[in-house]
DNA sequence: TTGCACTCTGTAGTCACTACAGGGTCAAGC
DNA sequence: GCTTGACCCTGTAGTGACTACAGAGTGCAA
């Protein structure tokens, strides 16, 4: 948590470490080597044998521009597998803007999809809670007994796990 | 997908196999056994040596009850540690009620969060969205721009993963 | 006897990280 | 010169709640 030392790599250069580069993208340096394991983020270079830090790893403007991405795409939602596919997008810049368009609209989907489940959970927990009533054993609990009726079926609620 | 054969164990009978607890409670027979495994559904009895499906897992309408009662927590959104919870209250009438309660409304609390989280993300997607202007290369998208920009830092957004 | 549906165990994969172990590299302070 | 401590390295294992598979056994119908 404490600071007392500056990160190794000065402020204002072009080369960053991975924490200088963390620091600037609010991800930790185990999350960018995650990135870069998992393909989203390139090998970066090192560096040299003998020269300061060598074999760390050396990043730069477009490095901190790419992760900058990676993470607001990650904040709006968006799975690795698309933030890889926004990404292969975004690097051939004669594709058309039309499959962004296509991958956004599909995930706004996804996120309307989750509200709504959320919402039917919501009014059905809170009509369990109102049931509670403040009886001393859960012997007379009608928070369990509402749990032990199969009174949401009538909603329809799928895939639980994607809550 | 197609059901050629019953189950072996006969529809109204008390023993079933772990297909048939299945069926009833809309639970893969994989599910059960891992909730099995973590401790959720009790270890059941089995085919006797010798006998019909030995070795085969056996379950009776309290094991229905209760995967019922595990499947309906779950579609309400509790984590399996707080199902375990439930069920431990449950198995004894004398604790007090409040303690579901408070289980229950902590619950909510979360619920309502997650929609608060997701409605921002909604929005922000769709502001994304509408700023596509249909042009035909990625070179001019607005929606890869604007996932370059920082502009999501006004909203707080913390951890994409609990999205 | 063959085929098929079902069961068994055990292990590994999913997603997006996170946490560690056991080591190396540097700079500052004594 | 030595220690301390911050940072870096690799590799592996853990998280939650399943899901998928391999390789084997059991039982019934044709």
């Amino acid at each position: 948590m404490t600071r007392p030392r500056q990160s190794p790599v000065s402020a204002g250069g072009s080369t960053l470490t991975i924490g200088a580069l963390g620091e600037r993208t609010g991800v930790t340096s185990e999350t960018i080597r995650y990135y870069e394991r998992v393909g989203v983020m390139p090998v970066p270079a090192r560096g040299a044998a003998g020269a300061a830090h060598a074999g760390y790893r050396r990043y730069g403007s477009p490095d901190v521009d790419r992760l900058a991405f990676i993470r607001r795409a990650r904040e709006l939602g968006f799975s690795l597998d698309e933030v890889r596919e926004l990404l292969s997008l975004a690097d051939d810049p004669t594709r058309p803007c039309a499959e962004v368009d296509v991958l956004a609209r599909a995930h706004l989907d996804q996120v309307v999809a989750k509200i709504a489940r959320l919402s039917v959970l919501e009014t059905e927990l809170r009509r369990v809670i109102g049931e509670c009533c403040g009886g001393t054993a859960v012997a007379d609990c009608r928070i369990l007994k509402s749990l032990g009726d199969r009174a949401i079926d009538r909603v329809t609620v799928s895939a639980p796990r994607s809550e």
